[in-house]
RNA sequence: GUGAGUGUAGCUCAACUGGUUAGAGCAGCGGACUGUGGAUCCGCAGGUUGGGGGUUCGAGACCCCUCACUCACCCCA
């Protein structure tokens, strides 16, 4: 309202976040249809819950200690005084939901999945957002290690549907309340003991989290995490044959993997199995899934005691290794001259658009030059050419912009000739 | 939160050791061709060089501050 000149920049998206315009839009919505359908083909259904949850959620389920909920939560206080956070991961919600609405009782299989935003309060880079998207799948009820194995056998179909390549599967099993706490402990010793020979991060991580250890890119602080326990060794019967068995599937699909004792995914949640399947293409933030086990949520919500397991895929991540065919418009462009040509155009799109064909005519003054300029340049498969002479006969000029050839045709001819005619 | 790098037109980039009016290609618009696109040629429009301060006769360039973006640590999708 003032008399100002207006800012240059008056307001630009907030950091971290993104807007996908029309352009990369198109190929959001090629990922989201493969996907969906690829999970439909295994028996899964959507479910949609809120973005924003009570804060108590994540606190309980990701776990007060993860770096998560510490430090990258946007939570805030609504009107009502109540705690709110915007979802840094989907999970808790689902089980939420589960329980909510006793999902656990109806006959049908406990399969879901799931695609929209994120939020974590994390500094920015290559491929890592405030808002980012996840595409989510979750199973319920299911403790057999086959479902381990299926799900990732289901992310390989995808990946290999969107033309993902160089990819590895990593997959690991971090034990469950009996067997891990013993591993922790020795690992911790064990860290603690060579702590003069690690580098100074390490040295930290050797406090804060020995298992990141493993993760170093230091060669030395490599080679002597190979003498440290790995987890699989501390492993009770149980979880053991989970493994085992988990990794004799995978053989079966003739999925290759690699075990890697780092893989602790940051989330206090998992038990037993866990994985990621990370891309060489990505740079540092290099996985574009991970998930695992998590056995214990549903009862510690105070739900009833199922197993789960899932993993979450990294839209961006996956946008950015995806090879996609170029999306091909097909449509056709009215260029009209004079004012009764401009109506009939009106006209005659609208008749085109309600048997299916995707038309476009823009209300600028510009010459037939122009409009064919236009046309040819937005990429129109077809051209259709309305002056005085046309509005007389009632035939139009039709021109193909690709092969350059021009008929005349009235308005039954158009449907046939463009194809389309069954819409 | 820590560290490094980069900011010039819508996009990609020029502008010598500081020198006069900051240029080009692409994209946009118009014309050559007033009813026939893509090629070519010509023209038009587009900038407070991210912002602020300083040094200097003179700053896009050098110094300081700030903001933004990028990459990395950490962590994760």
């Amino acid at each position: 309202m003032s008399e100002d000149k207006p800012e240059k920049q008056p307001v630009s998206a907030i950091k971290g976040t993104h807007d996908i315009l029309p352009k990369e839009a198109r190929d959001w919505q090629r990922v989201e249809a493969v996907a969906k359908a690829t999970f439909e083909l295994y028996g899964y259904r959507e479910i949609r819950t809120p973005v924003f949850e009570a804060t108590e959620l994540f606190e309980k389920s990701t776990g007060q200690t993860t770096d998560i909920v510490q430090k990258e939560m946007y939570t805030f206080t609504d009107k009502g005084g109540r705690s709110i956070t915007l979802r840094p991961e989907y999970t808790p919600s689902v089980a939420r939901a589960i329980i909510e609405h006793r999902l656990d009782l109806l006959p049908e299989p406990m399969r879901y999945y799931f695609i929209g935003p994120m939020f974590r309060f994390d500094k920015p880079q290559k491929g890592r957002f405030r808002q980012f998207h996840q595409v989510d799948i979750e199973v319920f009820g299911e403790n057999d290690p086959a479902i381990d194995a299926e799900i990732i056998e289901m992310a390989n179909h995808l990946l290999k549907k969107l033309k993902v390549t160089e990819t590895a599967v990593l997959v690991n099993s971090v034990g469950c309340r009996n067997c891990r706490p013993a591993y922790l402990k020795d690992l911790r010793a064990a860290a603690a003991a060579v702590e003069a020979s690690l580098c100074p991060d390490c040295q930290r991580k050797a406090e804060t989290n020995p298992l990141r250890i493993f993760d170093c890119k230091i060669e030395a602080c490599r080679e002597i995490a190979r003498g440290f326990p790995e987890i699989t060794t501390y492993l009770d019967a149980d979880c053991a044959e989970h493994f085992r068995k988990f990794r004799s599937y995978l053989d079966l699909y003739g999925i290759p993997h690699r075990i890697e004792p780092r893989l602790v995914r940051g989330i206090d949640y998992y038990t037993k199995t866990t994985f990621e399947i990370t891309t060489a293409k990505l740079g540092a933030q290099n996985s574009i899934l991970g998930g695992g086990r998590y056995d214990d949520m549903m009862k510690d919500f105070g739900g009833p005691d199922i197993s789960a397991t899932g993993f979450a895929m990294g839209v961006e991540r996956l946008l950015s290794v995806a090879e996609l065919e170029p999306a091909s418009d097909d449509f056709i462009y009215l260029a009209y001259m004079g004012n009764e040509a401009k109506k009939e155009a009106l006209l005659l799109a609208r008749f085109l658009r309600s048997h299916g064909v995707e038309c476009l005519l823009e209300f600028k003054e510009r010459g037939l030059k122009s409009q064919l300029g236009r046309a040819s340049k937005l990429g129109a498969s077809w051209a259709l050419i309305i002056g005085e002479e046309e509005v007389g006969k009632g035939r139009y000029q039709l021109k193909n912009m690709k092969e350059g050839t021009q008929i005349e045709a009235g308005k039954q001819d158009l449907l046939e000739i463009l194809g389309r005619s069954d819409h």
